[in-house]
DNA sequence: CGTGTAAGGAATTCTGACACG
DNA sequence: CGTGTAAGGAATTCTGACACG
């Protein structure tokens, strides 16, 4: 069930143009970021770019940053940093709860 | 929130290509479905077919029906008779939460 | 009835490049 | 650096039709 919901919004299915569309830039915008190493799309069989609703969301963000004047690499290095800390609050998370379980089993 | 969620899985953007390797269907198949009234894809402006991943899941739906040897016309009447279900329980449930909110007004 | 296929056109996407700055 | 654009090719999608049954 839950790891329906999260397929739905990571599974790469959308083309560029609809891309552009949702997100307001141009596809010569968005084929950069990923020349960038800002946004990561799937290729279909025969190199059509495929996209996820996620690479949506993160492709505001980008779109933000760049009109505050940042530079792509500033963008990446901040997108890297974002992802860290996510990485490390879960994994802390997984060690609180297994923490708990060795107290449940000595009970 | 929760509208969000609803938009992902019923937001239309995935083309018939994906649709078709997602579902196994041919595309002939799932326009000739759309022909029988069973699935309703958007158009975007120049005429291209638009799909959602409540859409994959009907057809997968429309797919096993008609292994079972059912006619078109009768999955029709089937997921019409499910949508009317589906209708009825949401207004029963939406009066029952009225009534509540009587009752919680006289208290 | 449900589906395959060949047909021709229109729209989409791709890459590499030139341009401006 | 970030983005527009014209260029040419390859792949996609569309519709209406013929076929089988």
């Amino acid at each position: 069930m839950a790891a329906d919901k999260i397929s739905y919004k990571d599974k790469k299915v959308i083309s560029i143009g609809v891309i552009s569309e949702l997100t307001g830039l141009s596809e010569r915008k968005i084929r950069y970021y990923e020349e960038r190493k800002l946004i990561f799309p799937e290729r279909t069989g025969r190199g059509t770019r495929k996209y996820s609703f996620s690479d949506v969301e993160t492709l505001m963000e980008i779109a933000d940053r760049i009109e505050d004047g940042v530079q792509t690499y500033e963008i990446k290095k901040e997108m890297t940093k974002k992802k860290n800390e996510k990485m490390r609050e879960e994994r802390n998370k997984m060690i609180r709860g297994q923490i708990n379980a060795q107290f449940n089993i000595r009970k």
